[in-house]
DNA sequence: CGGAACTTTGACACGTCTCAAATGCCGTGG
DNA sequence: CCACGGCATTTGAGACGTGTCAAAGTTCCG
């Protein structure tokens, strides 16, 4: 629950980046000066599902997992958040309490946005307004394609389907692991599947040649083969 | 795929229903000039995945399926809209083919609204700009719940869940059935499952005494329980 | 009235989950 | 620095849910 010190942030990624980008100078400017920055630790909750939040946040720096808590509170992952995105905005907007919990997958360094800021952007520059209906709208079709992956594939298809996601997401360190550090669990979070089947799937693809497992970190070796059993081709 | 007959339409329920509802006299003018319904019969098709569409759809009569081709061309259903729900609106928002095959469900009449009107609104009214983001993220929310239990739910509990949403979506005629007439086939295509599994358990849920058929027509007998089993509660 | 589409039932195979136990890894505190 | 304890990972065995295929029955609609 450590949130380290605040600071002012003046010319942060939130500025340049992502949906910001139409603001006009004037603006950036009230928009930097309303900046607080916070670090968190790896581990640490931002909010939980549920709880008011006053503002939505921006990462400078790390990972962020965002996820829904379902049966005996275990958790479905639903998406991550890099440097640039923001997350929370569903909530601010709609005026609702967190329907996700976010947490710290490492150190991070992100910015909070107040509320009232970004109802003025909205209002004053219906290009700013559009480029979050435009966000939301991405978003909602990601959420709904893989509605249908996770209705239609097995375990082994998602998972695969989940890793060429990671990498095309986190890319990949100077040895060609994934630059990731997810727990089998969360692996399992996001495939929607028990760690057990995970584990077990992992090392069968492994043995077909298509990945290498170094502890926690994960190469792919055959991309396109991949990509073929994540499209049910075999 | 036949359309009927096209008239301009002054006063539909587009104007006076959903995210219209903050627009001015004025703005209710300029869009009703504009608006074009059609007739469609069940079974037509307004656009198919992949197709470019210049304008979003408003209902204001009958029923609409939206779904994503999976494998197999096997469909999976995203959504419902009614008379004043819209749809189309992220494909023409974000400026990108349709993401979803849009179908009637029964005979239908739709607006058409051209994509430079929801521009322009977007531009001129921030009111307007934000009802679409708040309605863009309530259905991703939506679609984040619904990730969650397709990924954690069996096939029971999401059967009787969906059941739930089809009984407080569509409610019920003076017999007590849910007023929608779907198939067996389109029922798995919800709960994402095959056709004979959501047969066997409705039958099951039947002789549990939870409901009661009548060819395709559902009634639910006892709401409760149905809760109980859709929460995983037993 | 006839044919096509939809529904139902049964048998069977397979994928996936659960539970249990062994092993490995890592950080904490002595 | 090492030993300990706890947590993550791995492997196995068995049970169960669900999907598939095939065939028969039913409903719907032209």
């Amino acid at each position: 629950m450590g949130e380290g010190n605040t600071y002012l942030c003046k010319a942060c990624a939130c500025s340049s980046v992502s949906v910001f980008k139409s603001l006009s100078n004037e603006e950036h400017e009230l928009l930097s000066s309303k900046l607080k920055c916070n670090f968190y630790k790896k581990g640490d909750i931002l909010y939980r599902e549920g709880s008011r939040i006053t503002g939505c946040y921006c990462v400078q720096k790390g990972v962020l997992k965002i996820y829904k808590t379902g049966i005996d509170e275990k958790p479905q992952i639903v998406a991550f958040a890099r440097p640039g995105d923001i997350t929370g905005y569903r909530s601010v907007l709609s005026n609702e309490v967190a329907c996700t919990t976010v947490e710290a997958l490492e150190d991070s360094e992100i910015c909070f946005i107040p509320s009232e800021i970004i109802f003025a952007l909205i209002k004053k520059n219906s290009d700013f307004a559009l480029s979050l209906i435009q966000l939301t709208c991405k978003e909602l079709n990601q959420a709904n394609s893989y509605i249908k992956d996770i209705a239609q594939k097995t375990v082994k298809e998602r998972l695969a389907e989940t890793l060429i996601m990671l990498y095309e997401t986190f890319n990949v360190d100077a040895e060609g692991y994934i630059t990731i550090n997810l727990t089998r669990e969360d692996l399992s979070s996001i495939v929607g599947t028990a760690t057990e089947s995970v584990i077990r799937i992992l090392s069968e693809l492994k043995s077909e040649g298509l990945l290498e497992l170094k502890g926690k970190k994960i190469k792919i070796l055959d991309l396109k083969k991949m990509k073929l059993i994540s499209d049910s081709i075999f």
